[in-house]
RNA sequence: UGGGGUGUCGCCAAGUGGUAAGGCAGCGGGUUUUGAUCCCGCCAUUCGGAGGUUCGAAUCCUUCCACCCCAG
């Protein structure tokens, strides 16, 4: 039996339609893991969209909640990380430790040989273990958010729809009269949503309000709490045009958490914005036999970035030093560093450190409200 | 108090008689399963205030106000 992870949307009813056509025996599993009720949490109408999508499929639909797991393992370190000055990303976080974690265990107990889920990602199982690689689509691939689950889960997965483009997606759901056919794409934080970023941070974070400044220490304005920037970030610094200097836009070069300040700079191109070689940790290697020693690969350092030449060197502990061909722009401590040796997805480590001046480590005075994130709701 | 200078959108800033450029910021939308970047759109009936000259003024004149600089 297969199951499929089911979000309501388009892309996992187009999986379970493509498995049930092949002849699998397919059942549907609809999880929630964000409490929060509001507005802005579309839980409820996916899940009566994903009802819906069984119902025409003819096959059975569970339901899970993993809204604990979520918020102790996904959640935490999400804050945790702001509150050290990173820019996490908590889908890549999602994916390995609920999708691919709990909830895989789960299925797996309810009876699942194998899972799938409506992921713009390819992968094969052979003799010498999985391999993952890039969707069809360029347009969606997926496999950034994907290179840290762990090779073991790897090898349970399908992705029925990673061989397809989106619009080709829409169109068999379209002729199957799936009423999904043209839902839009959900973005946001995966089970969180789309919603006022900084409002919601807000009320998981306190941070105090500090300068921006240049590099040379000039104050042009105050920032409402270093958590709230991403290095390269333009929009919300409310600096408006001053005499003598660019008419040009400033971006976030740096956070300098000792003095809680925002370094600003006034180029996308400016030396403070611009990485040549960094460090990951808490590496994730799809094929460990292979990822040794230093060897020419091509790095992501964002999600929907284009691949950037560069170098590997695999050190131990799951730390790695790249070493790039061209500079990237606002390469990002917390933000992941995928590999790919064209479509095939090496795996990936969270941005440690670059080797240049971008972010200043250190204590800083922001607060972790540990209780608020832990709670529950 | 004399002498000089400056006052144009939240900020910077064009425009010296012909009926308010542009940039930044902001707002809205698009792209996007993080956060950004990026793209598109919107954003001064009005030029410190009040008079006057003129067919017509932000641009000329008068006066008042504010700020800055130099004197003292």
């Amino acid at each position: 039996m297969v199951m499929v992870a089911m979000s309501g949307g388009v892309d996992s009813a187009v999986a379970a339609l493509r498995l049930a056509e092949h002849g699998f025996a397919v059942q549907g599993l609809f999880m929630s893991n964000w409490d929060e009720g509001d507005t802005y949490c579309t839980a409820a109408a996916d899940y009566q969209d994903a009802r819906r999508v069984c119902e025409i499929l003819g096959i059975p639909l569970h339901r899970a909640n993993f809204a604990e797991q979520y918020r102790q393992r996904v959640f935490a370190q999400f804050l945790r990380a702001y509150a050290a000055g990173l820019t996490p990303n908590p889908d890549v976080l999602c994916n390995r430790e609920i999708k691919f974690g709990v909830c895989l265990e789960y299925m797996r107990r309810l009876g699942a040989a194998w899972v799938a889920t409506g992921h713009y990602a390819r992968i094969e199982h052979g003799s010498g273990g999985s391999r993952l690689s890039k969707g069809a689509d360029a347009a969606k691939d997926q496999s950034y958010f994907l290179h840290a689950v762990e090779p073991a889960a790897l090898a349970r997965l399908l992705f029925p729809i990673g061989d397809l483009t989106k619009a080709e997606v829409r169109r068999r759901a379209h002729a199957a009269g799936l009423p999904v056919h043209d839902k839009p794409d959900s973005t946001g934080i995966c089970f969180i949503g789309e919603r006022p970023f900084a409002d919601f941070l807000s009320r998981h974070l306190q941070a105090p309000p500090g300068p921006i400044e240049t590099e040379d220490g000039r104050v042009l304005g105050e920032h409402r709490g270093l958590p709230f920037y991403t290095l390269g970030q333009r929009g919300g610094l409310r600096i408006g045009g001053r005499s003598g200097a660019l008419a040009a836009p400033w971006y976030v070069a740096a956070k300098d958490l000792a003095r809680n300040a925002l370094i600003v700079v006034q180029s996308l191109d400016h030396p403070l914005l611009l990485t040549e070689a960094f460090e990951i940790a808490e590496a994730n290697w799809f094929a460990p036999q292979d990822a040794q020693g230093e060897f020419a690969c091509a790095v992501k350092t964002r999600y929907r970035q284009r691949d950037l030449a560069c170098r590997l060197r695999i050190g131990a502990h799951g730390h790695a030093q790249v070493s790039l061909r061209e500079p990237a722009r606002a390469v990002t401590p917390g933000q992941y560093a995928v590999f790919y040796d064209g479509d095939t997805c090496l795996g990936g480590g969270v941005i440690e450190r670059r080797h240049d001046s971008g972010c200043v480590p250190a204590a800083g005075p922001i607060t972790y409200n540990g209780s608020m994130a832990l709670e529950g709701s």
